[in-house]
DNA sequence: AGGCAACCATACGGTTGAGTATGGTGATCA
DNA sequence: TGATCACCATACTCAACCGTATGGTTGCCT
């Protein structure tokens, strides 16, 4: 089980445990939490499901080491690429701005919003959201706002980011990098953000 | 089919197609729009699916039928409890403080959210959002913004509130009535309702 | 060379739900 | 009274998926 060994020459391609969680994190950001099934997983690596019953005990043990391994690369999205930021102000902008790269990470967000009701699922939108939002409020209170107010604009901020990507999912967003959604996200920032 | 018939004296408890979608209903709010199957609903009726297949064609009817009687429920909503408001401050207060009231068409909502990759499912939010939208604009314009502003700033708010469900749904939210609510919703109208 | 472990296939059983076919039952009305 | 319609039950087929059992293949190691 969760061979690390390198391969050296092998004919044959062989699958490694980390395959199938890069794997099934596709799916999960093409079809939702709901559509990572053993069979068609195994359908799109060309193989049989008899496979994978080797690499994992159950569905439940992938879908785990999925969601253990996105939530780990999330944080570390955030204390690298946010915390490099110095001026508060351009930190929550860049915030909004990152929106859009970093598809994949993105796109499996997404579709974790549309599954809270798993049990798997929920703990690490918990997590995930406390931490971007504990963020937030660091910002905002070097910012000047007091801690109150900077934990409850820290909550209207994120929540604007979750509304948005609500918004995404029903193709009501303007494209992003067109004209109407940087409009948009100046409206945005001059709102929440405080001038210095 | 769709029989309006009034029972004059039946004696064993006959089941109308309006019945059938208050069930539906009920069924989506308390477990997702996936969770709408056919056997389940009928075991919850308290017979069996041989009598669903007289009254619709297919899961698929059932759903439609649901999903548009909700929405012009929701649609009448709009028109009676809000536009009854003159002042469009109050109205957009009115708004927010409307989550926890309505119960049923809310939660339904909130699970209509976590299905928009159902294709019978999307064009109703969409719909119910752009009907939403344009009463906010009209209450920011009211309250002064030029139109562009008021535009921007009814898609702004409206992701807040989209965005509260999301963390209401992953237990994220303080519970309603509490003093802690009644704090951060303060904080939301000073932040994004402007001053007369 | 032979043996073991890693990896994969085949085949099976069980569950859940969609949709169909067909027959049963009660109320109503000619 | 008996025919008929409205409503419901029983009993299937079909498909997708989970999980197990079991045996086959490949490659490394001694």
């Amino acid at each position: 089980m969760m061979s690390q060994a390198v391969p050296t020459k092998r004919s044959r391609a062989r699958l490694s445990a980390a395959d199938w969680e890069q794997q099934a994190l596709q799916m999960i950001a093409e079809q939702g939490v709901h559509a990572l099934a053993v069979e068609p997983l195994a359908r799109r690596m060309g193989i049989t499901k008899g496979s994978f019953y080797w690499h994992f005990s159950n569905r439940e043990a992938l879908l785990d080491q999925a969601l253990a391994g996105w939530e780990k690369h999330d944080a570390r999205n955030l204390n690298t690429a946010l915390s490099a930021i110095e001026d508060p102000r351009e930190r929550l902008i860049s915030f909004f701005r990152r929106v859009g790269r970093e598809r994949l990470t993105h796109e499996v967000f997404s579709a974790l919003c549309m599954a809270t009701d798993h049990p798997q699922v929920e703990p690490v939108l918990e997590r995930v959201a406390n931490r971007r939002m504990k963020h937030i409020a660091r910002a905002f209170e070097e910012l000047g706002l007091p801690s109150v107010e900077a934990e409850h604009r820290a909550r209207l901020t994120y929540s604007v980011y979750l509304g948005f990507l609500q918004l995404q999912r029903q193709h009501q967003t303007p494209s992003l990098s067109s004209q109407a959604f940087e409009a948009y996200i100046e409206h945005v920032i001059s709102t929440l953000i405080p001038v210095a």
